[in-house]
DNA sequence: GTCCTGACGAGTA
DNA sequence: GTACTCGCCAGGA
């Protein structure tokens, strides 16, 4: 049951969730768990405790930017890695949401 | 317990 | 379209 898992789990099962080639943003990971505050989303993956599990550069801003301070190389790195995995772009800055935005099935997390 | 910080979002100028 | 401000919640010291 994902309501008995503290914050920080569900954050992290749902990310580590998302499909490859797929992205999925702050806002719809926060809205998913509950939560009204997306920063706590971001934070949580700050110091998630593990990067190899956690897809991090495939979890981006609301209107498709990357974030800012991705631990694991920076915003470039992010950007290589989501190419590589057939995420296509608009621009150097965006990913293209409307053709890699994961939907998640939720509250399938359990 | 309190205070500060933080990978954001939405609204406004 | 970009820049700035405010609000929001949880974790760590």
């Amino acid at each position: 049951m994902i309501r008995l898992m503290n914050r920080f789990e569900k954050i992290y099962a749902i990310v580590s969730s998302i499909p490859k080639s797929k992205v999925i943003t702050y806002k719809q990971v926060s809205d998913i768990i509950g939560i009204k505050n997306p920063r706590i989303v971001g934070f949580a993956l700050h110091k998630n405790k593990n990067p190899k599990k956690i897809p991090c550069h495939r979890v981006v801003h609301s209107d498709g930017t990357l974030a800012k301070g991705y631990a694991f190389g920076g915003p470039l790195k992010q950007k290589e890695k989501l190419k590589k995995e057939g995420v296509s772009f608009l621009n150097d800055k965006k990913v293209d949401l409307k053709n890699s935005f994961y939907s998640i099935l939720s509250k399938s997390i359990s």
